[in-house]
DNA sequence: ATGCCGGCTAACCGATCGGTCAGTAGTTAC
DNA sequence: GTAACTACTGACCGATCGGTTAGCCGGCAT
């Protein structure tokens, strides 16, 4: 068994140096942002020396787009991963809810990485060699609400579901920390609880009246 | 008249060194977040020299701190300001939303700065020293909407529809740049457009059946 | 055995970082 | 007149930044 202090630099030493400066790099990237980080931080949590990593890659601009280009693939490759057999509105809405706040959880780094992206100036943001995968995936995730869109009450889009969905987990994995402190008549319950809440108001909102 | 490409030089000239200060750190922290702005290029975008800075605040880590609780006033006394006369629920909310809207992109370094707070860690947003004051902003937007919680549809809380409202005016103002380019099936249209419809989509998802 | 090539490192580079300090100009108080 | 104080500046500090360079080492083809 390997001791818990030093099962990340165990398994560090299982991986090839250039994975393992991905994986650190993407953590500290998503911590601290591009220029709150360090190459040499990143070497040193990949076990590295500095002049390694500019061996792999030219400059820090480009380790930090291979970063930020495979979270996009991920997201890409786990929508490819999800089957949506329900053929219903509400069956659909609610498994892609899931598999969506799933993923978040599943690689916070990657969605942390991806959200300050998008945090940055407008125009910052179009420069970012990021921004056509992500208008991709949100374009997919729009595809998939596409195939049931008649059952949605008029005036509702597909597209706007899709952003609803997608907004309320991003925020509310954005701002974990600030649910768990609210005291407010003790009215914001447990993540899973607030996000039954939340499903349970989409699909009231969207569904055409029976 | 002041040409157009001296009007914020202008502008800076007529107020205190402080205030430029303030101002332009605003700006700047907002849009590179505060590892990727240096106390120089504050100075010099106020106009004043860089020992100067240090006159005004102790350390760089004093300024961010200064334009991030002023950014946070500004929104307390923005909802100081708010009147809710309306007493049922549709108004209320519908107002509720518009302000919200309205203030976001009347401040938008402010929020864009608040919004870069809430994307780090979750460790680092708890030792933020904005953190209780986000925190207290939030409960009062709850305390608006407690007052005509009667009307809202069982197992919907005045807490939840205060997070939708502010998680989709926020992940709007974000994303702006996004939604622009969106193409699929001619579906997302202009930003009113968009919130008219998830305005209407939550209206529908809250009210009580009648 | 030899030459070569990719992974890797220590040492180094100029630039810039946050922050300090000594001193100047202007204003007020006595 | 001068002491005291505030706003402000240019020059400077050690540390760290992104990036370079020369060279070491083990494997592999010839």
């Amino acid at each position: 068994m390997v001791p818990t202090l030093l099962a990340s630099a165990y398994e560090n030493s299982e991986r090839s140096a250039l994975t393992r400066i991905l994986v650190e790099a993407e953590v500290l990237f998503a911590e601290r942002g591009f220029d709150g980080v360090s190459i040499n931080e990143v070497a040193l949590a990949a076990g590295v020396c500095k002049a390694n990593v500019f061996h792999h890659f030219a400059t820090k601009q480009d380790l930090y787009e291979r970063v930020l280009t495979q979270a996009c693939d991920a997201f890409g490759r786990s929508l490819d991963a999800l089957e949506l057999k329900e053929r219903d509105l509400a069956g659909r809405v609610r498994r892609l809810v899931e598999w969506h706040n799933a993923f978040l959880y599943q690689r916070p780094h990657g969605t942390r990485l991806i959200l300050r992206e998008l945090t940055g100036s407008p125009t910052a943001l179009e420069r970012s060699p990021v921004f056509p995968l992500i208008q991709r995936n949100f374009d997919r995730v729009v595809g998939l609400l596409s195939e049931v869109s008649d059952k949605l009450r008029e005036g509702i889009s597909p597209a706007l579901v899709a952003k609803v969905v997608l907004s309320l987990n991003l925020f509310g994995f954005q701002t974990e920390r600030l649910n768990e402190k609210l005291t407010v008549a003790g009215s914001l319950a447990t993540r899973p609880e607030l996000q039954r809440q939340w499903l349970d108001l989409l699909l009231h909102g969207i569904e055409a009246r029976d």
